[in-house]
DNA sequence: GCCCGGCCACAACCGGCGGTTGTATCCCTA
DNA sequence: TAGGGATACAACCGCCGGTTGTGGCCGGGC
């Protein structure tokens, strides 16, 4: 289907004849006539009953007419997405799932009327320099690098502390548990694949296993979030950590159990990070919005890399 | 646009390189590069980079995916709309403002997951015919005409009984009053565009001239209730009338006044109109959810022509 | 009652869009 | 260094979708 055919519908449906829609598209009456022909050959339905005076919507044209509206809008805001210059406020988050994009849930039911868009990019170096050309407002994520600090045209605020939860099937060795110490922790295999080599999120995992001498295992591909479960709920020895913000479509029949960590509850600190001058009126919106509703850091009894939080 | 472009693009997407997504769509891998290049050349913007290894998404190549998918399930529900059989729930309603539109509302609230369409015939002998040759799968109207009884295939519930409000302007001579009676209308000029000549409609208001002796002017074209809002609120000596549960875009600043109507109350009763023999689940569901919402007919201090409550 | 005007459909024609085949280039890997 | 797999570029061509020209239908006005 062509959306030039869908414009040309719509428009003659509300100059309520092909005549008139022709010369408001600037193109000939049979040009209109052979694009509904084809719009209606293509659907299997008559569209307009022609008549000599014009031509009205049949019934099916009736019902066709919104959603045809609805795909002319959807088209709009699929190039408005793209377009240079007042486009959605593009903001990256850490995965799909974490506490980046719960809080831009947040954000967008707070305000429906802004356009939003979300994109995952791979590490903070990316993240940064995405800022800096403007090909991204703002980012959710660890404020930096361990060893380098953000750059001085970058902007941070520390939004959201996420503390790390221990994720194992039915037949794993703490599954029983309340709750885990960090220490309990200690020779227990702990399964991270999908962590980007050399990014912040990695240096983090780096950190806390250099910390506590624990096990945790970076490696291998990422199959997706669905897999990852999979294999954790059908694998006794093994476990992952989760964000305890992260609300999981949880699958029926697995067994999962989410076991808060604690002595010290490792969190992620999630920033948000922009460019200085950024001119977006959405993302002053953006920054209001997680002034007013950030939770105070109560750092008591939880542990995070110093690199992760400076500034 | 073109919306197999679209599709390709998608695909792209979704496959990580152009040589899989040409074979899915069953194309040479030439025309998914000519085809994105093509899309990329529209919008302004690189949506992949191009590597040896396949294609990934740019920045902005992201932003537009989710737009993409919307745009695709927005052209399918555009398809279904008219799809024979098995289509979203087509009903049909008196009014876009009136009571069947807002019982359209409350069951799409309460049941958001099912299709539907809503459409406009002109009065209820299209209706039923549209009833009878499937085209609509539900009508809500006054059951009949005068001495025109609904056919036996057609089958019929009251459904609300929607009381006519008096609408005037702040300068008309009834603006201040609480509420008025029938018998101080008399003399006035009320004003009805659109009705459409030979309907349902125009024959309950018919009655209510002949069983009152008011004064309804029901000619003139119809240039949109926008319209009628404005000559109403400008003229002091022209009312209409407007269904109590019509739920105005209040224009500012015109000062309109809506005056309940009393001893008696004029009602507008409207029916849910169906074939015996439709076979639609969502029929089945609406029928259900009417039952359930319905409040009680209070006859008293009402009024209704005969033909209209029949059945 | 007839004619004219307005509107839509059909036919013929034609240019360019969008497909295919063929080929060059790049980079990773063995 | 050779080969495989990925994309881009070039040449070719069929057909889709535009235009012009024309005919039919219906309603209103003279």
């Amino acid at each position: 289907m062509d959306l030039d055919t869908v414009r040309t519908f719509v428009a003659a449906a509300d100059a309520g004849q092909f005549q008139e829609a022709a010369a408001e598209l600037a193109v000939t009456q049979q040009a209109v006539s052979k694009r509904i022909a084809a719009l209606e050959r293509d659907l299997g339905v008559r569209l307009f009953t022609r008549t000599p005076r014009g031509a009205e919507l049949t019934i099916d044209g009736q019902a066709f007419l919104p959603h045809a509206r609805e795909l002319l809008r959807a088209a709009d805001r699929a190039v408005a997405s793209v377009r240079a210059g007042s486009r959605p406020l593009r903001v990256d988050v850490l995965s799909s799932r974490g506490a980046g994009s719960g809080l831009m849930r947040g954000f967008h039911r707070a305000h429906p009327e802004i356009e939003l868009d979300v994109v995952m990019l791979l590490d903070i170096e990316r993240a940064v320099a995405a800022i800096r050309s403007g090909a991204i407002d703002a980012s959710f994520r660890a404020v930096a690098m361990p060893g380098r600090p953000l750059p001085e045209d970058i902007e941070s605020v520390r939004v959201l502390d996420e503390p790390l939860q221990l994720l194992t099937g039915p037949a794993h060795a703490l599954a029983g548990a309340r709750s885990v110490t960090v220490a309990q922790l200690a020779g227990h295999r702990i399964w991270m694949p999908g962590i980007v080599p050399g990014s912040e999120w990695a240096a983090y995992y780096d950190d806390l296993v250099a910390e506590f001498g624990l096990t945790i295992e970076a490696t291998g591909p990422n199959f997706g979030s669905d897999a990852l479960l999979d294999t954790v709920a059908d694998t006794p020895a093994l476990a992952t950590f989760m964000g305890g913000h992260t609300r999981l479509v949880w699958p029926a029949g697995h067994g999962l159990r989410r076991i808060p960590v604690t002595d010290p509850t490792p969190v992620y600190p999630h920033s948000l990070l922009w460019h200085r001058a950024n001119p977006h009126p959405a993302l002053a919106t953006l920054r209001a919005h997680l002034a007013a509703t950030a939770a105070g850091h109560d750092a008591a009894g939880t542990w995070a890399p110093g690199w992760a939080i400076a500034r």
